[in-house]
RNA sequence: GGGGCACUAGCUCAGGUGGUUAGAGCGCACCCCUGAUAAGGGUGAGGUCGCUAGUUCGAGUCUAGCGUGCCCCA
């Protein structure tokens, strides 16, 4: 549904048919836009009444306003669109980095992403809650410097341009040629570059893009090369094994993502096989495998150390040992069980292994060793090791310092040394494997294992097979105390993190294997001599131009011929694989390893690669180290945060605890509406940009910052941000639209006189006390990094404002005396929009820049030129006022208590009743009400309000112990304390304390003495009166409507009447009229009493009492006809 | 299999250091207001705080076990 569109005249008289008129909201909105209200949020025309009635108004605010006119309807992405332009023009995100250098800086480092997917409603979550923690700092008086930054390397990439190109693996990207394939991942990774910088735009995430850091840049690469060489120079980086999940087809490592896309439910067959037991008669091992292809290569036999192991004699004399536990399952239950051993005792026994085609080097073999992970779910409880084909069997056989055989060529097929299966496929043996174990009288057992199990994503046929690879580590295992002790100096948020997932993570701690086999990615900088074996680690490409300075002379040919070859290109694959030297006076060559590095470790090193460090910028690098503050989701706790505080930790030891950043704050993964994860292929989210094109930017944050509880899963769904809308940014809006049409209407400006604050009324220096107080809680909050918590004050403090501030206050606004009280309400209300615009401008910057804009910038040269660029509001001791937040508070409760009387008796507060009577406990807290007495009268539409002398009258006391006192004082004598005071006369011991200052209570012990602070007292209503209690308060409302009262609640409904006819035949709200009515008997006696009030009310000009047939506004009030005739004057 | 987190109203979620009437918003019911007006407001119903033990004078909160869900790892 469209909204009508329709031009309203501008109300400074520009003329008619102007597209753009600069005195609605800012300067960009079409005055054709005004009328039609908020058809983001409900896309409905807006009646001729509202409309008529908001020109009525315009026409009433031409005369000299101060500021610019609001309409109460309001369209949030219209005002985005207003301030971004306004932001972009004024370059306001530069001004707030000016002045830098005089400022206590706030350091943030922007974790990189990868453009090279569209960004979804995750990336909105972590850019929106960066923005706000810096906006907050910034307005706090810091230098906040935001430098954006792109992870343009790694895996990922690589396949999304393999997709590109329909090819697939490592010898088809070598086909295609690998400097063709670097260029296009460097395209790759920008593809979505302008969907990211739209987005961040226009969530309103300030972050500098044209410093941005670019992981793949020559000058990032030789930083992160110059962090490699130090590690290697300090022995911290080495060449080992890591067992890899291994697609034996295409010849290529798969990441742990890519498994986990591959499974399947296959058969596998599961064989028990005897180990002889090396010096004991005819007895053997029972162990157990899923994968006979793997035997050829065994080193070892697990053992749990502590499970017992039951030695089994069988009839034919044959011994076996195995687990106690399985016994039965596997021998039945009526082994014969000779001995049993703990595993312990099992420990560096030697056995026969079924095959010797090699022995296994570097280390003893052919032992049983113990471990942690023998189960005895299934098998016999002794396990067979391969380490070659194992991430556990891998792991126990180096802890144990046992030997290593890996008897299976990368392809998948055994090589010639294994005679019986020569150039089978590993898979494809296992049948024979088992036929010739069986031949041998080795196998025990055979059976069918169901159980999942990985296949290539890409060819769902090919098996995937654990592999050991040579690979390059970092020796994290070695300075892992300081990463963990780092760690603990770290602010986590939420603080589980530090001792859960990151700690648990650090205590697993094993070597970082850091190398990969691919092509894009920062080249691992060592070099090994041909002829010697000697290997070099650089750090620089002038380190490698030190020992050639022809090294880089093909870059630079071919640059010449290419001049669109990025220098960038002369550290990656494949040109520097071409750089090479020779050293004098040794042989051979040095050339490079073929392999690049995870690059994870590229973003880890982003605290001085981003600068270039140490080959330049070092004074920039020590300014900006380390980082205050940094927020991404919890899937980076082993990823951004594990890099980032490990590189640091072994690059820098001796630098103060934590860094490289102080604060973390860890966000949960978002969710649908139903706790899925969100997903591009199932759709199951609103693309950001359509959502805050409907709704507005400011609501998809706020809803963000109201649902996200760091390290929760944070479910978002599109009503979430029109909830956002209702609650907070239309509440806000309603009362800054109240505010600037009164003020406009009065004359009122900023420059006006304003009350002292003493001077102001009670109903002033509450709002300004509640500001106070929300603004230390707010700034309490966002200084511990919980936004969540932040956001439930300023909601608390927006429904205060809006609905009992500005609900109780509208009457002054609208006088038309010229009096000291109107004077205070406008400069309340004024002082506190403009706080409130400063309070939430981190959170809801483009709405609350639209209040700053209209309200202080506009008139006075002076005021800083954005909201951000003004400071948070500091706490304001002079608005302090405990005493009278309470006496509020309490006020609050009186009206509701009196409420709910009404509610429960059917009285409607159109009918005015005789009184309210409170129960106060003492006079000071009846003097603090009574200041509110008329207040209360208004909104409980009773003529008086009294407080009891006679509370024994309408109220039952009960004295309950005070736990929090007697608890510790009484100990285990509290229950007989909490049963005396329940079975005593609560009212007589209120009497008693009342008289007394204690009372004194029988106990099984003796009697004690209780004071009055040891003791609670309640209240509850007595049941014949219409009462009601709550919040130790009681209200009791006079019922008896007598005819005075009567007639007057006749004459509000007359007045209600004629209102709605007001408002049915569309009248202005300052337009006169006449009316004339008739009625019979009580009605007529009841209008004739109040005439005068219900003309006043209703603006009648003439009010007289005709019969005025065929009148269409007749009525029906209390079965009584009241006959009204209404016309315009 | 290991680790982490969560479980509170129909739904989405809050509930520093244990203190006895467990809160909010939405939804629902009833109602009010009509000069913020196709807006706004009030009152109410609705909860054995996942289950079971334990510590304690006292547990939504602390401890242990179990269950369910999610995340990470294997």
């Amino acid at each position: 549904m469209q909204p009508r569109r329709s031009v309203v005249r501008c109300p400074k008289g520009i003329r008619p048919g102007f597209d753009l008129c600069p005195h609605f909201f800012g300067k960009r909105l079409p005055v054709d836009q005004l009328s039609h209200g908020r058809g983001s949020i409900r896309s409905t025309a807006h009646s001729q009444t509202s409309r008529s009635r908001w020109k009525s108004r315009l026409g009433v605010v031409c005369r000299g306003a101060m500021f610019d006119p609001v309409s109460p309807q309001v369209s949030f992405p219209e005002l985005d669109a207003t301030q971004l332009a306004f932001w972009e023009n004024t370059r306001i995100f530069e001004k707030t980095l000016e002045g830098g250098e005089e400022k206590q800086p706030f350091i943030f480092y922007e974790g990189p992403p990868t453009a090279n997917g569209m960004p979804h409603p995750g990336h909105v979550l972590t850019r929106v809650m960066k923005d706000v923690f810096l906006r907050y700092r910034t307005m706090c008086g810091y230098y906040v410097p935001r430098r954006a930054g792109w992870d343009t390397h790694g895996l990922p990439v690589e396949v999304e341009v393999e997709k590109e190109l329909g090819i697939s693996g490592r010898e088809a990207i070598q086909e295609y040629g690998v400097e063709a394939f670097s260029r296009r991942c460097i395209d790759s990774v920008f593809k979505y570059i302008g969907e990211w910088q739209k987005m961040t735009e226009r969530i309103g995430f300030w972050v500098d893009f044209d410093s941005a850091y670019v992981t793949f840049h020559k000058s990032y690469v030789e930083s992160v090369w110059w962090a490699l060489s130090e590690m290697f120079n300090k022995g911290l980086l080495y060449q080992g094994y890591k067992v890899v999940w291994w697609w034996p087809q295409g010849g290529t490592a798969l990441s742990a993502g890519e498994v986990g896309q591959g499974y399947r439910t296959i058969d596998d067959p599961s064989v028990m096989i005897r180990f002889p037991v090396v010096g004991e008669e005819r007895t053997s091992f029972l162990a157990w495998t899923t994968t006979p292809w793997t035997l050829p290569s065994n080193v070892a036999l697990a053992v749990g150390a502590k499970t017992d192991y039951a030695t089994v004699e069988l009839e034919d004399g044959e011994r076996l040992v195995l687990a106690a536990a399985l016994v039965g399952k596997v021998l039945g239950e009526e082994a014969n069980v000779v001995a049993t051993r703990k595993g312990s005792e099992l420990v560096g026994v030697s056995y026969e292994p079924p095959f010797r085609y090699a022995e296994p080097q570097g280390g003893p073999a052919w032992q049983v060793v113990d471990a942690d992970f023998v189960s005895l779910d299934s098998g016999s409880g002794l396990v067979h090791l391969a380490p070659a084909f194992g991430e556990d069997d891998f792991r126990v056989c180096k802890e144990k310092g046992m030997g290593f055989l890996q008897l299976m060529k990368p392809d998948g097929t055994f090589p010639d040394e294994v005679t019986d299966f020569a150039g089978r496929f590993c898979k494809d043996a296992d049948r024979d494997i088992i036929r010739n174990l069986s031949a041998r009288g080795v196998l025990f057992k055979e059976e069918v294992y169901r159980h999942d199990y990985p296949f290539c994503w890409r060819a769902m046929d090919d098996p995937l097979i654990q592999y050991a690879r040579r690979s390059w580590f970092i020796r994290t295992t070695q300075e892992i105390d300081r990463v963990k002790e780092n760690n603990q100096a770290v602010h986590w948020e939420p603080d589980h993190i530090k001792s859960g997932r990151m700690g648990q993570f650090l205590e697993g701690n094993v070597d970082w294997a850091l190398s990969r086999e691919r092509f894009w990615g920062t080249p691992l900088p060592i070099w090994k001599n041909d002829e010697t074996g000697a290997v070099e680690s650089v750090g620089s490409v002038a380190e490698i131009l030190e020992r050639n300075p022809e090294a880089f002379a093909h870059f630079e040919k071919a640059k010449a011929a290419d001049p669109t070859l990025q220098d960038h290109l002369m550290v990656h694959k494949p040109w520097i694989d071409a750089v090479s030297w020779t050293k004098d006076g040794e042989p051979g060559v040095y050339r490079r390893v073929p392999e690049v590095i995870d690059c994870w470790f590229d973003s880890g090193c982003m605290p001085f690669a981003q600068w270039g460090f140490p080959h330049q910028n070092a004074d920039a690098f020590e300014r900006n180290f380390p980082a205050d503050f940094i927020t991404e989701a919890v899937d980076q706790t082993r990823g951004w945060f594990y890099s980032l505080m490990t590189i640091s930790s072994l690059m820098f030891p001796q630098r103060a605890l934590p860094h490289p950043f102080k604060n973390c704050v860890v966000l949960g993964l978002m969710t649908d509406e139903k706790g899925k994860k969100l997903s591009k292929r199932d759709k199951n989210y609103t693309d950001p940009l359509v959502l805050m094109d409907r709704v507005g930017a400011d609501a998809v944050r706020w809803a963000l910052y109201a649902g996200t509880v760091p390290g929760q899963s944070t479910r978002f769904f599109d009503d979430a941000a029109t909830d956002a809308v209702r609650e907070f940014l239309l509440k806000i809006w309603n009362v800054y639209s109240f505010f600037v049409t009164y003020a406009n209407i009065d004359g009122w400006t900023a420059a006006t006189a304003r009350p002292a604050l003493a001077d102001r009324p009670d109903m002033d220096r509450w709002v300004l006390a509640e500001l106070d107080a929300t603004v230390r809680a707010v700034r309490r909050e966002l200084d511990d990094y919980k936004s969540h918590m932040a956001v439930r004050h300023l909601l608390g403090f927006v429904d205060g404002l809006s609905n009992w501030y500005v609900r109780r206050s509208r009457a002054r606004f609208w006088a038309s005396d010229d009096s000291d009280d109107k004077r205070a309400a406008f400069s309340t209300l004024y002082e506190v929009l403009i706080d409130l615009a400063k309070l939430a401008a981190p959170f809801v910057p483009f709405m609350t820049e639209t209040l700053f804009q209209n309200l202080v910038h506009k008139d006075d040269p002076a005021a800083p030129e954005s909201v951000h660029l003004a400071s948070f509001p500091e706490p304001d001791a002079a608005r302090i006022d405990e005493e009278l937040r309470k006496t509020v508070e309490r006020v609050r409760n009186v009206v509701t208590l009196g409420q709910r009387v009404r509610n429960e008796n059917k009285l409607k507060v159109r009918q005015p009743l005789a009184e309210a009577i409170v129960v106060v406990a003492d006079d000071e807290e009846r003097r603090g009400i009574d200041r509110f007495a008329s207040a209360i009268r208004e909104e409980l539409n009773v003529r008086a309000l009294g407080f009891t002398q006679e509370p024994h009258k309408y109220v039952e006391f009960e004295l309950v112990p005070n736990f929090r006192v007697l608890g510790p004082k009484l100990g285990k004598q509290v229950p007989a304390c909490k049963k005396a005071l329940a079975e005593a006369d609560g009212s007589a011991l209120y009497a008693e304390m009342e008289a007394n200052e204690k009372i004194v209570v029988q106990l099984p012990n003796g009697p004690i003495e209780l004071t009055p602070s040891e003791v609670e007292v309640r209240l509850s209503a007595r049941e014949d009166f219409a009462a009601s209690s709550g919040s130790g308060q009681v209200v009791v409302l006079d019922t008896r409507v007598d005819d005075s009262l009567r007639r007057e609640g006749l004459a509000r409904e007359v007045i209600n009447r004629i209102q709605r006819a007001r408002k049915t035949m569309d009248l202005a709200y300052e337009a006169r009229i006449e009316v004339k009515w008739n009625a019979d008997g009580e009605l007529a006696e009841a209008i004739e009493e109040h005439a005068a009030r219900i003309a006043g009310e209703t603006l009648a000009t003439g009010f007289s009492r005709e019969s005025a047939p065929g009148s269409a506004h007749d009525a029906e009030i209390d079965g009584s006809t009241l006959s009204l005739s209404i016309s315009a004057v």
